[in-house]
DNA sequence: TTAACAGATGCAAATATATAAATATTTGAC
DNA sequence: GTCAAATATTTATATATTTGCATCTGTTAA
């Protein structure tokens, strides 16, 4: 028998990992870069933020372990890129609401 | 003389902190709450959520200094009630993206 | 002015996270 | 197979977060 409550909890536990990991301004920089449906390489990315290599390898890391972005190994390259286009609503809200203040 | 890229910088930086704020179960549970503009005092809130007191408050005040609730005192109590409506999109977000895995 | 209620704060222990340096793995070219 | 490029993992150190308890501050009503 399935418990609600229980379910909500886990629920709660994922969309709260979900956040945890967009919640880092490297991060944020990461999915404003793959807005749209881009995909880009560890490389470029770390070029783009002007980040360490292995850092940008664990930013990524995360993103994808928490269901935020998925990635496609192509040859030498691994492409990442958002899982659902609806994340980029989150950086969108972002963005507007840190205008005001 | 301004500097774009600091500005940048601390725009996530800010961005960072509201999410880093919202990204935990309690407090995306306390979101739900006050979703459609209501407004709810710490007490309620302790209640609905099942968790202590403090723990509540500490939360709360999380929320509101990071920017993401704002609060009212009437008399005994304190209400608290989100800063922009628009932030439910985020908790409509995740609960979308946390359906269908 | 005191009792009782609502909320906030300080503190400490447990836990989690961030960063970079070094190292390991995977892949394609030769 | 060997090498180099692209990416991932490991490790260690520093830092931040979470939680509950105890305590403190306001506020209302007796």
């Amino acid at each position: 028998m399935i418990n609600i409550q229980e379910l909500d909890t886990d629920r709660l536990e994922m969309a709260a990992n979900m956040l945890k990991a967009i919640a880092h301004p490297m991060r944020i920089a990461i999915l404003k870069h793959l807005e749209g449906g881009k995909k880009l390489t560890v490389t470029e990315i770390h070029e783009l933020l002007g980040i360490e290599q292995s850092t940008t390898s664990h930013h990524l890391g995360i993103l994808k372990d928490k269901g935020v972005l998925c990635s496609r190994r192509e040859g030498k390259n691994t492409y990442y890129y958002l899982k659902h286009d609806i994340l980029s609503q989150i950086v969108d809200c972002l963005q507007r609401c840190t205008c005001s203040e």
